[in-house]
RNA sequence: UGGGGCGUGGCCAAGUGGUUAAGGCACCGGACUUUGACUCCGGUACUCGUAGGUUCGAAUCCUACCGCCCCAGCCA
């Protein structure tokens, strides 16, 4: 839909909300803190929209902060790619971060923990930590070296640091409680060894790196964070968030606050499974049309209004829910269907003779780029004797609720004449290859007299239209819930994407530029392809169809 | 069967003890229409997970039960 949602006041708004009315804050501090190992999808849209609206509507400030404690995962061009989406978006940073920045000062913090007695240098390796951590029914036992003594935690670390330790054989831990129901609390790893890694911002200076549940905290307290907005799956990590805060020399707290993450019906969202659609060339790459991600969606053709749209459409609550297709489509077409000019293309032409139309003779005519909007303007279309219609248009016979071209009737060709068919030349298998019509002169810009005309229906002009391919989309997935009884691979939709070759776009689409975004008449809403149209090669794709109550292409 | 969460119409989602339980999307009618679009009217459907209890009054409070999600990375 079109308009603005009046914001709505979700939970954590309203916990805000209650914070300034006590005091307990007087400006509000967020922060969208990616982990630069991918592209941003749709998902972190909704985070993206919460945490920087936020900070619009209320007074204070949104940081983009990069969680990047694991080079092995992280690299330069997802940064790029994760700042320029957040830009796309609409979006400005107060301050642009690094968990990275804080690696001298979590050292720092690191040690005042050792000092307290409160951290400790743990040689268990991996395998014999999974042992001594317990089950989730069964508490887990405390390592044999967590009762070091301070001096030999400090002289441990620093060798830690100093690079004296192979990967896996040392790592800092949190000395909390291994009894704990919570297994985030059971002596979790603080930091780990990890030579040879040439991390994106610090190169080789570290070879030990923090871990997220130490490192998230202290960075939104470095940073002033007042509202720590996160998904549901850390819900059980945050008394490990607050106990870290409660136990370093810092004077600032931030509530974590966790909210559910978005999932979106017939298509995959995680990570993983975009990573491995990119990787395995299952799609052309992130910025593919038919994925979920920011990228894709941009070269798709959604607009940032839109998606901005949708993530205040489907709310933000704690409660886990898959949100139809339906509505994230609505939120383009709605956008569209107000801003976007109108032009025709025929995407399965057929051709017309209009047998009493002066041949050599083209016909320059006036028609509106908006239905509704007269300062979009107009354009010119020439009617010419061949035109094309589409396919689709056409039946020998049909019933009256058929609105279309039909043999022996009338339809209205958009923005020109009323014509009638009068015969369907076939080929020697049958197949219609041309259609004879005669118009009706006194037809431009009212109708005849006498008699109704069923229907309207697109047309270029044969001689005057340009050749266009057109590619349409469709649902990533087959299955709602991808991979819900198997792998999701299984579950894509082979008919995801479909391209058309020979279409006829009118005249003007020859001067379609990349961001442009047009209503192709009566079959949806489109735009040039950024990457694969050149001059010369016109290249349109489908963003969304128009809502269409009778069954596009099929009917009966 | 440890801990942490969630359960309101097909899908989201308001609701924070007090008349007929918001709204959006979807769906079904109708109006309008040179886009089967848009827009505009109208409409359908709810045991508020279940069962008890407290109360003059419960979606809201209590108890029990059921269902679903997350957690045993030196990932985030």
């Amino acid at each position: 839909m079109n308009g603005e949602i009046n914001t709505p006041k979700n939970f954590i708004r309203q916990i805000i909300d209650s914070d300034l009315q006590s005091g307990s804050h007087s400006t509000i501090h967020t922060r969208f803190p990616p982990e630069p190992n991918g592209y941003l999808h749709i998902g972190h849209a909704k985070s993206i929209v919460l945490n920087f609206g936020i900070a619009q509507d209320y007074p204070g400030s949104c940081n983009l902060r990069f969680d990047d404690t694991n080079p092995a995962k992280e690299e330069e061009e997802f940064v790029e790619a994760i700042k320029e989406d957040v830009r796309w978006l609409g979006y400005e940073w107060a301050e642009l971060r690094f968990a990275s920045n804080y690696f001298e000062q979590l050292y720092g913090f690191a040690v005042e923990l050792i000092n307290a007695g409160k951290a400790f240098v743990c040689d268990l390796n991996p395998e014999q930590v999974r042992e001594y951590r317990g089950t989730l029914t069964e508490p887990g036992r405390e390592s044999p070296f967590r009762n070091r003594t301070i001096e030999e935690n400090l002289d441990l670390f620093k060798r830690m640091r100093a690079g004296e330790f192979a990967d896996g054989s040392r790592t800092l831990r949190a000395r909390i409680d291994m009894a704990s129901p919570n297994i985030n609390l059971r002596d979790p790893a603080l930091y780990r060894i990890r030579h040879g890694l040439i991390h994106h911002q610090t190169g080789a200076e570290w070879c030990i790196y923090p871990m997220y549940d130490y490192t998230h905290p202290i960075s939104d307290a470095i940073e002033g964070i007042t509202h720590s907005l996160c998904t549901l799956e850390f819900e059980d990590h945050r008394p490990l968030y607050d106990w870290v805060l409660d136990n370093i020399s810092i004077d600032c707290h931030p509530r974590q606050i966790e909210f559910s993450r978005l999932n979106l019906e017939y298509t995959v969202m995680s990570k993983r499974r975009l990573t491995q659609l990119v990787q395995e060339k299952r799609v052309s790459g992130w910025s593919d049309p038919r994925m979920p991600t920011i990228a894709g969606l941009r070269r798709r053709g959604y607009t940032p209004e839109s998606i901005r749209h949708f993530c205040e459409a489907i709310g933000v609550t704690k409660s886990e829910g898959t949100v139809e297709m339906g509505v994230l489509e609505n939120s383009i077409r709605g956008h569209l269907d107000a801003i976007a000019p109108r032009r025709m293309a025929v995407l399965d032409p057929l051709k017309v003779v209009i047998s009493n139309y002066p041949a050599d003779q083209g016909e320059v005519l006036q028609a509106g780029n908006h239905p509704k909007d007269d300062t979009l303007g107009t354009r010119e279309l020439v009617l010419t004797r061949e035109i094309y219609i589409d396919r689709a248009d056409f039946r020998e016979e049909a019933n009256k609720k058929y609105k279309r071209l039909v043999l022996g009737g009338e339809v209205r060709l958009r923005n020109a004449y009323v014509v009638r068919c009068d015969e369907a030349v076939k080929d020697a298998s049958g197949r219609i290859i041309e259609l004879r019509c005669t118009y009706d002169p006194d037809t431009l810009g009212h109708n005849p007299e006498g008699r109704k005309v069923r229907g309207v229906i697109h047309w270029v002009s044969a001689t005057q239209g340009h050749k266009a391919e057109v590619r349409l989309y469709d649902r990533l997935c087959k299955s709602a819930e991808p991979g819900k009884g198997g792998d999701f691979l299984d579950d894509l939709n082979p008919e995801s994407l479909q391209v058309l070759r020979d279409c006829i776009v009118e005249p003007e689409l020859a001067r379609a530029a990349v961001g442009e975004r047009y209503q192709f008449e009566r079959e949806g809403y489109f735009c040039l392809d950024s990457e694969d149209s050149a001059p010369g090669r016109l290249v349109f794709n489908r963003i969304v169809s128009l809502r269409d109550s009778w069954g596009k292409g099929g009917d009966e």
